[in-house]
DNA sequence: TGCCTAGCACTACGATCGTCGTAGAGTCCG
DNA sequence: CGGACTCTACGACGATCGTAGTGCTAGGCA
């Protein structure tokens, strides 16, 4: 706990994640966090800047978990690329549940607080790069075109997982069929 | 107005779209709906109770909504299913971008709150069921895998939109490329 | 050593929230 | 005509919230 702003935030994202928007308050983190009353109000002296501050922070670590995934994924194939899709999705349906139900609640929010969207472009555009480059050593011929597609599904087969759970889903082989549709298909084609 | 409680319920979902979960309260239900203090409470003692039933009335909507839209459509090629589906998600997020944002509003809750999943599985199958006879019709040889793939990317790319809306952004090319690539692939096929 | 600044713990206050109780107005049925 | 029931309006309560203020403490720097 090197910092302790950044200890509260954290425990602000937890909050989030496990009981949603409404119960993210100054005293809720404090508890949460172990820490004395007041200590979020000090540092976060209103609720907008709070949560202003709380996008940043998840903004930032969402670019360190995807810069690490990215320095060691080089799939060189649609099947590989589909396995570590299905894995992240798991990922992120399962341990780190609370951590993406916190991701989808800022999604949310930023549709209604534009100021919150600045962090989220930024996010937005380094993840997409990655998802591209992905795409472009699996073998796409037009990354620029499939990597949106791909990350869109991607987006919502997991809130589709997350809102309306069911054990027994297996995403891979939905996720592997678009992939390897999706790269296989030439642009240039029309359909008969 | 026939029913006042519906005439609340609608206004809870207004409330929720334009401001969020965390300003759904009894008194702004009530202030937005034009009646006087109290009315909600009478009507749902519990924020619990509120929830449930803004839930439920939102649901019930969005299957009206759909069925509507289903009687009227029949396409034909992936082309005019792709076509149909981009004029749904500028209808989303734009006229009815307030609606929407409650919808993933709603949506987020349920991964937080289990007891609001029933009503959102009843609509969610009936929707995947005009989805996929939908494809059918539009030429696919396997609805039941390319059903759940497309309606995943739809929700995918407006929630997107809706967090980080871009006035130029134009989804129909980007859901042109996957209905046509989806529909078009065989699921027996093997990549090289 | 002594000051000065930042971070911290703690308290306080008005506003709002969730919830409950009550009483009047309207409605239906015998 | 009267009684039972439902819907509605309104007020009140304790709890919690957002926010601001005050003083303590520790560590850097002259």
């Amino acid at each position: 706990m090197a910092n302790r702003r950044e200890t509260l935030l954290d425990a602000a994202i937890a909050v989030l994640g496990e009981r949603g928007i409404h119960a993210l308050t100054h005293r809720t983190i404090d508890t949460a966090a172990g820490l004395p009353t007041g200590s979020t109000s000090n540092h976060f002296r209103t609720r907008d800047a709070l949560f202003d501050a709380v996008v940043e922070r998840f903004a930032a670590r969402e670019r360190a978990n995807w810069e690490e995934i990215a320095v060691r994924m080089h799939p060189t194939t649609p099947r590989e690329l589909a396995h570590a899709l299905t894995v992240f999705a798991q990922t992120a349906t399962g341990p780190q549940r609370t951590l993406t139900l916190a991701r989808y609640a800022i999604l949310v929010e930023a549709g209604i607080r534009p100021s919150l969207r600045a962090q989220l472009t930024v996010t937005g555009a380094r993840v997409n790069a990655w998802f591209m480059n992905w795409l472009r050593i699996a073998g796409s011929t037009d990354p620029e075109r499939d990597g949106p597609i791909i990350m869109n599904h991607w987006t919502g087969i997991i809130l589709h997982q997350l809102a309306i759970p069911d054990p027994a889903f297996d995403p891979s082989e939905q996720i592997s069929a678009l992939v390897t549709s999706v790269i296989r298909s030439r642009p240039a084609e029309a359909p008969a």
